[in-house]
DNA sequence: AGTAGATGAATGGTTATTCATTAACTTCAT
DNA sequence: ATGAAGTTAATGAATAACCATTCATCTACT
């Protein structure tokens, strides 16, 4: 039943995917979802969750140095979040940051301290990179957001069917992310 | 009036906002809207409309060969397209991508047909300065993608108050995506 | 006299949610 | 094994709110 309702709110999004949508779908009457969830927003925040602990999960371990070279430690970020990103495509209607306004202030917060990990990790591999010299100094935070971006947006414009595949666009994601990390302040880099 | 609606869409989302709230804002009953609008459709046209106008006016003359190094001409476009991101800031509920799906079918084309200029035009820049040799062989649509999607989110993440200025940022994105571009293709390139 | 701007009231639709009720299935003591 | 009791899943109907839109009417200005 999740499942069905994660589909419909990526297809047709939140506010327009009514309980009689979902029920429709899964195949019984609008009253009895509320046999499983207490209401609308509690099928949002488990979507949420779901679909934003997929994306922590696999680069969880990243949290402490591991010792892959910094670069790989970015590119298993990326190939990772992408594939979560493209994997419940069809269109892409809930935008994830728009839907959090339709919850709760608790479930809000606990959604954006799952988003606030991503970003954590994200920097501190950031900055490893920096430690070991795999790049120049840089604006952690920017450069963290840069490369989030322009995965999350794969999202808006990717279509599976003819062009690139996601192995392609991973990895064409991953060379111009590093080496705009590369380039970024590369006159104090070249004074060292 | 549509400035006023603009700023609700932007605040609270399309759907969010209702005849009701834009009335009020503006000092009216609902009523009178359709004095000026023949339906709320018209007026998301009118708000979408406008802000792409924006993005590709100052632009444009980008389409012809200006004699600028393509890098100044990308540095033009992201400044550009940055600052009429970020102008009408407040929150981001309203998403361009997810909007476009309350339009109607010849409203919808009208708009896509903009983003495609937006799309067009980055891209020659890009092509430009592959036969300029500023960069290496590229895939072009992937980077102008990119570049695209590193100045869209923007809206969600980025805050005036503390931190960096539009400036900084447009500076940091700008040089980011120049190394980008720049690294891709690298063994090619080192190859002429 | 005519027109543009404004309004109150009504309409028709949709929506999330509640509730009392029913049906099916499980548990368990006898 | 049987029947009672309880639990879970499901439902139809009703509620209350909201919302875009229409229309006949009214006002003020040209």
């Amino acid at each position: 039943m999740l499942h069905i309702a994660r589909r419909l709110f990526w297809e047709k999004g939140y506010l327009s995917t009514s309980m009689a949508d979902i029920s429709k779908a899964y195949g019984c009457r609008p009253a009895n979802i509320y046999n499983f969830f207490s209401d609308k927003e509690e099928i949002l925040f488990e979507v949420l969750r779901e679909e934003m602990d997929q994306i922590i999960h696999p680069i969880q371990h990243l949290e402490e140095e591991n010792g892959l070279p910094p670069p790989e430690q970015l590119r298993l970020i990326i190939e990772s979040h992408l594939k979560v990103t493209l994997s419940y495509r069809r269109s892409a209607k809930l935008l994830f940051d728009v839907a959090l306004d339709n919850l709760s202030p608790e479930n809000r917060k606990k959604i954006i301290d799952l988003r606030d990990t991503y970003d954590r990790i994200i920097r501190k591999v950031i900055r490893r990179g920096i430690e070991s010299q795999d790049w120049p100094e840089i604006d952690v935070k920017l450069a963290g957001f840069m490369i989030a971006s322009m995965i999350t947006r794969t999202r808006i414009w990717f279509h599976p069917k003819k062009g690139v595949s996601v192995n392609d666009l991973s990895d064409f994601i991953f060379k111009f992310a590093l080496n705009g990390l590369k380039g970024e302040g590369r006159k104090r880099w070249r004074r060292l």
